[in-house]
DNA sequence: TGCACACATGGTAGAATAACCATATATGCG
DNA sequence: CGCATATATGGTTATTCTACCATGTGTGCA
């Protein structure tokens, strides 16, 4: 494989990897209806502020979310929207995953 | 959050997390256009045949292949042909992300 | 039956991850 | 200025991941 194939293809894996936590995929799938300040955020999760914080801070690196800092806040939104479209396709793969676990066990 | 809805996140999550290494998004990609062995993966990838099986092993688990054995080999194809339909939208993501930092030069 | 091939699995060491706590930084208000 | 609020960052520890090697299992052929 080149090298330019390479770059790309890690670059890929690393955005998927970003979203491929349940906390940060549920922090992606909050900010779908329009950015939310890490206050928002944290209040409904049970986790630290400073966990949170990190964990936008990764899907910030991967390019999966932007930033804007205004007053003491700081707000978070999904910087390339289709990414939240996936979410249906990924549901598809775990209802045929149910469905052939539930077919082995007849 | 409720336990229904953590039991969905954490499996879009893993999903996610199954395309989010270098070697499986290449290993999902190279199924894209039908059926592999696990002989054919390995003989173009510099990586253990155990390395190639273990990773096929997660694809496995986490939904997005299949497995059939016919004889000797063992086939492996992609179960849910729409995980790889975003790629441009992951692209497109990577590409936003290099402009911003090639902003950030300026 | 025995051997070679194709995979899978167990073991292990090193790297990466993730959670928390503590602390630093920046902002607005009194 | 001094203080409270909002985030970010550094440190630490426990867990998880990953790659390799070694070995086990199943299949077809001589």
């Amino acid at each position: 494989m080149e090298q330019r194939d390479r770059t790309l293809l890690e670059a890929k894996a690393s955005v998927l990897k970003a979203l491929g936590h349940p906390t940060r995929l549920w922090l992606a799938e909050q900010l779908a209806d329009g950015e939310k300040c890490v206050c928002q955020l944290a209040e409904s999760i049970d986790a630290d502020i400073s966990t949170v914080s990190k964990h936008l801070a990764i899907l910030r690196i991967a390019g999966v979310v932007s930033v804007e800092k205004r007053g003491k806040q700081v707000y978070y939104r999904i910087k390339v929207p289709c990414i939240l479209q996936y979410m249906p396709c990924i549901e598809a793969v775990i209802r045929a995953q149910a469905q052939e676990q539930i077919a082995c066990l007849n």
